[in-house]
DNA sequence: AAGCCCATGTAACGGGTTACATGATTAC
DNA sequence: GTAATCATGTAACCCGTTACATGGGCTT
């Protein structure tokens, strides 16, 4: 039950509408935490019946009509309420050292060109973070808002450092693997 | 569509019954690919009926009687593909980071005590990681099999240790933040 | 008027989670 | 012989994903 405080958050920072929402979990909010357009509309007709947030009173609401909502008190108590409430960490799911692991049993045969992709692309990744730092956090501006969301594109940063280490180090043991074990076809 | 992957994987490595395949879950495999029982025997008959996997012939099958099963050449076939295949790596989805991002607009009150939980928890996570290390990758056995599957537990013991560190970063953050932005007491 | 993007939706499906059910085996 | 545990399932629900629908405004 995230999307909800998620979407909370990012109405508070700026009452936005739907698509506007779905634009900003495109870039920063999406950052850690993405969503659809879909899940968005379905999300925001919840919290709008359950009174924690409501249109803003612009335009009657025509289909096609840009519709901006705004978080209601109701709503900052239940995001305040969660945000300072206990939660376990998720256990890690990660589909690339899945396959690895498969990899070990029924061989690396291909999966060593989607590793320099992923390297590729975390790199990528860690480029565009270190952008919006140097942009957004330079040495000014220590207000307690912003040191707080400097942490977390830290976050975001070292991530994505660590995935780089990691599959650096992994392609170079795949160079000195000693000979695919291939013929294991005893079944 | 990981789990059924995730089951062959396990199934390859050594033929097991639905229960056995939860123990792995939450143990080694569990480590990157977490699963329940439901999941995994709602899985098991699907590899079933799809022929991937088969039934062990050893007693019928009589509800509450063990049941093992073993991979077929086309489940081995299937996983291999996937293995090889192509795929891009999830956005990242994390609650804490999105929980601080919240505690950014509605203050940091009660945040804190929980950060110092999750370290405890990683801190917990990591000895365990490197006792496994420890007892399963000795200096010895140089098998390719082995060096992959070091490779993997290195990626859990690297990310707990990010975690680790950003977290007492955090928390040091924390300390000396120019105090909450609602009413500020000290000036 | 045709085509395109903007904006807000609906519908269907599948995986993950939680709660519950039921038969067999073991411990006392 | 009864309680606990082992072992395999069923059922319901919610979230995330994919495909599709509808209407308005803009450009050509």
């Amino acid at each position: 039950m995230s999307l909800p405080h998620a979407i909370l958050t990012a109405l508070l920072e700026k009452p936005s509408s739907g698509l506007e929402l779905t634009r900003r979990f495109d870039r920063s909010i999406g950052y850690f935490w993405s969503a659809t357009h879909q899940q968005i509309y379905r999300e925001l007709g919840r919290l709008e019946s359950d009174g924690l947030i409501r249109a803003l009173p612009t335009a009657q609401p025509v289909r096609g009509q840009k519709k901006s909502y705004e978080v209601l008190p109701a709503g900052r108590a239940e995001l305040a309420r969660w945000t300072s409430a206990p939660q376990d960490p998720k256990p890690v799911r990660d589909v690339l050292l899945l396959r690895l692991r498969a990899a070990a049993v029924v061989g690396t045969e291909g999966i060593e060109a989607d590793l320099h992709r992923h390297l590729a692309l975390h790199q990528g990744q860690l480029a565009e973070y270190l952008e919006i730092e140097k942009r957004d956090f330079g040495p000014g501006s220590n207000s307690a808002q912003d040191r707080i969301r400097h942490l977390v594109l830290r976050a975001g940063i070292d991530l994505e450092t660590f995935w780089i280490q990691w599959l650096t180090h992994a392609l170079d043991a795949f160079d000195d693997l000693p000979a695919p074990e291939e013929p294991d076809v005893r079944r």
